[in-house]
DNA sequence: GCTATAGTTCGTCAACTGACGAAATGATGG
DNA sequence: CCATCATTTCGTCAGTTGACGAACTATAGC
């Protein structure tokens, strides 16, 4: 009862199942679900540390980058019992299919140059002028 | 997308699982549910309104009591997977097996003893002496 | 070593959820 | 009608959850 619990809490989330949905077509980087999904890297990282403690998805760390696939034939037949209900129930959802078609334009990026443009997002709210301010604040600890 | 989301969240409350792998066996009236588990009757009302809403599970209104059973052959392919996942996963779980079990013995309690019997234990803890306190204020309003 | 950077952890806040009791509802049976 | 009683609805409270930014960790490359 306890891991399927796990499994149910990790499903009842929007964002959570469309990331699994993401992951159908193979291993994405965490700054890749980033992107698709527009969140904050922490919410996302959050996220897929509630989908791994339920088993549904694995991590590989590989260098700086931190690459996600779906739990596989290892998996236990809770989790895998999960993943196909997810499948068949979603086969044909808009939302998933745009989630997919928006996808396909994210991979075609190179993994550092989108990891360099969600830097810059980063910085941009603060002052144009300033571009060292966060670092001079970082010191000051 | 959205009635998926409906049926995952349903399925997110542990309480709401048992409840489900209670009807497995057959219908049962609110207030035998709310003898198994030991909850109030409004939260018990409020948990199976969550899993209609679902589709899940249905009622039938029978003079005074209403009747849930699990959603049949007609329901949706979604609502049919996540049941069977559910099955699949809990064939062999321990709380499931002792709720079935003392569900067993709630069974045998003829309906209108059984909610006499909650109506006793409501008004318990009030003053002893004065049974008919909550009618009568009840009527100020 | 440093510096930059990808990702995680932590603290916080608003929104949601599950629990209950009180009051309302709706059916039964005088 | 009216009282009774099974169930539902409503309001409230505490605990949980999802979001974010700030700080921390770990890796890569100088």
């Amino acid at each position: 009862m306890r891991l399927l619990m796990m499994i149910t809490k990790a499903l009842a989330d929007e964002n959570r199942v469309r990331m699994l949905m993401a992951l159908r077509r193979g291993e994405l980087c965490a700054c890749q679900i980033v992107e698709l999904f527009g969140l904050a890297p922490s919410t996302v990282s959050r996220h897929m540390w509630i989908l791994r403690a339920a088993g549904l998805v694995e991590a590989r760390k590989n260098g700086r980058w931190v690459h996600y696939r779906r739990a596989g034939g290892e998996a236990s037949p809770e989790v895998r019992g999960a993943l196909r209900w997810l499948d068949e129930s979603l086969r044909s959802d808009s939302e998933v299919a745009a989630d997919a078609k928006r996808l396909e334009e994210v991979r075609e990026l190179d993994l550092e140059a989108l990891c360099r443009a969600q830097q810059r997002r980063k910085s941009k709210p603060a002052r144009p002028s300033a571009r060292g301010a966060s670092r001079a604040a970082r010191k000051g600890r």
